[in-house]
DNA sequence: TATGAATGAGAATTCATTCAT
DNA sequence: TATGAATGAATTCTCATTCAT
């Protein structure tokens, strides 16, 4: 499977539907790429699946989305703008929130996003990919140390920034135990993981 | 799948080496599959690739691992085996460590591993898949519960499960922040896993 | 042989054409398969062969038939239809059939369907086959059966079909022998089992 | 699967072994390749399995049979002996023989041959095959129509050959509704197989 | 523009056969 | 001589992508 099928010097770029009946045909698409995605990986998700889940024709697909790297990055750019968005309203009353609170707020960014589960599962694969999907994790990071640094502007900001790594990994692993079958397993695991991550945050954030 | 090329139901297992030089050629390519998947994923990687790097002929490394997934449940049941003597080990001495110590003793199990970074992808994929694999996390979360308990035995046995997820997760991503190439970041988010860990271990433990 | 590539459930269908070209080219890639199978057999006849037999590329066989066994299967219910239509023709006229005639128009239902050599080699293999293939045999016995009980009402049910089983193997044996290279004895064989045949059925239905 | 990989000059022939041991090794050889052919065909017959069901390594298979298509013909030598012993015997009584016990006599060689499934799957593949197998069958009909001409010394060379090859289809039919597992449906199909030959013999060979 | 048939490189897997030990 | 590991061409099957209609 060549992973990186990427024509020579065709510069492709995701079409863009000028029509209104296009956007929610691309937005079909993507969700339904998020979910086949978050399933099975961006390996073994396959475009004939994407196509047929979204209720879409392989050649229409093709029309939006040129090739499957494509597709993934414009998964990862919306995920982006939502990102964006999320933290944007953090940011705005970070001030006022409790440590708890805000551990919430963090966590409900990836817990909210529908089908995140997705690019947590294009966030931890290869390093030769596409730039879009790698800089969607620095976006990412990003705006946690921002956040942080919001909270408690005394951080360095190579402090937040690493912070923020742990914090990631926290909020992955949040949607990760989200998803378990096991509902007992499942709420238990969670308590334990908000709870270290208050404790976390209380800890380097109060020094500040 | 050949999806079907599913010929009569012959339960194959890894075919385990009469000779000297088989058992080193098992280990090549067990070190060679881990490497490979490590790097691009259980769909990514390819058995032609893993022979290559192996230095193994495709038709040999068939000999000994009748299929991918064959391969994939071997590793899988070494990293079993090799978890299960670092935990004995930590076993042993537990009772005499400090939380710090302890959570050195915990990261060093996956860091320590050779290509553990295989056993933690195929750890986080699919459901459907082989029970061996999966049987692995399983193990896992086990003996950190084990070990917990041991350190504090006042720990309800539920407790104790629910936190080995947590110390899973962070175990995962220590092994997941020990290989990013950018040397700065990549010891300062240690410190800081390292960090949230221990406060996590201390605060939890010692209520015991 | 894919012990294995059992990927997940998937109980595909032979794809059924759309367009008009498709159904030639599925017409061209049946006529093909049955050509190799009947020269060579199921095992050796390759999909490869088939393809370019049949100026077909690769690919676009597996579209219609998704695996050698679903274009044997699609192979035999052709067949299977075909013959269906051969002997209601019989059974419209049996009661005015001399026997002569009527062993005459038994030898034509296989002789006179295009590539049934196929079909009778499809039929002498292993039992741990598709069900369609086994059907086949079924079906055919089931026909045969219920002409002879038209000839010969009188005829017990479990006869009909015991005497079916000796009448399919002249049938066989006589596309067998329709397909020797060498002429003389061709003809002079195929005299005998005409003989045989008519023999057979005088005794056996006119006691009816 | 390259159907004759005969490597170009090498004009090997099957070993014939020196001592005791290496005769029985050659039957059990023989005797399982038989049985896996009888069962799944010559193509899908692999020597690792004839190997194994007849307690052989795979090297020893390969010093007495140099390669698959040897086997084969070693088998078919085998069955071409008995066969003339089985014939020769017919012949020696043939002239006290009524029909239906001439009849019974020549299902008799292929229902008591051991494996002579495995003869019958062999004699009716390709015609591209080595001389050998094809020499089987014209063996068998040679024999077949000398017992004829035995049985009816009025009748023609050509005749009784082309009697052979009625004779010898009832034969294998015979032998392939021996193996039916529906006991009753074997037992009625082979009554009136019985009953059928011996119609015919009865009216060919009495004019004579 | 929408559709789905066509393409073919590439992946998994098999097995006859050889040959070093 | 006996063994079983090694070999690699051949085979089945997949899927991203293109393009004629």
């Amino acid at each position: 499977m060549a992973s990186t099928n990427i024509k020579s010097g065709k510069a492709r770029k995701a079409h863009e539907p000028q029509r209104c009946n296009g956007r929610l045909r691309v937005a079909a698409i993507l969700e339904a790429g998020a979910a086949v995605i978050a399933e099975k990986g961006y390996e073994a998700a396959t475009m004939a699946e994407i196509a047929a889940r979204s209720d879409t024709k392989i050649g229409s697909l093709y029309r939006f989305f040129p090739n499957k790297e494509l597709l993934a990055e414009a998964m990862m750019a919306r995920y982006r703008e939502n990102i964006d968005t999320a933290f944007d309203k953090i940011d705005e009353k970070v001030a006022s929130l409790s440590i708890p609170a805000l551990t919430d707020a963090l966590f409900a960014v990836l817990l909210e996003l529908r089908r995140a589960g997705a690019a947590v599962r294009l966030m931890d694969a290869h390093k030769d990919w596409s730039v879009k999907r790698e800089e969607f994790r620095g976006i990412a990071l990003k705006r946690i140390a921002k956040t942080l640094a919001l909270c408690s502007p005394a951080l360095t900001a190579s402090t937040a920034r690493n912070m923020a790594f742990v914090i990631l990994q926290n909020m992955k692993a949040m949607k990760a135990l989200s998803s378990m079958t096991d509902k007992k397993a499942r709420s238990g695991a969670i308590k334990e993981l908000r709870g270290m991550t208050q404790l976390y945050l209380e800890n380097r954030l109060e020094k500040a």
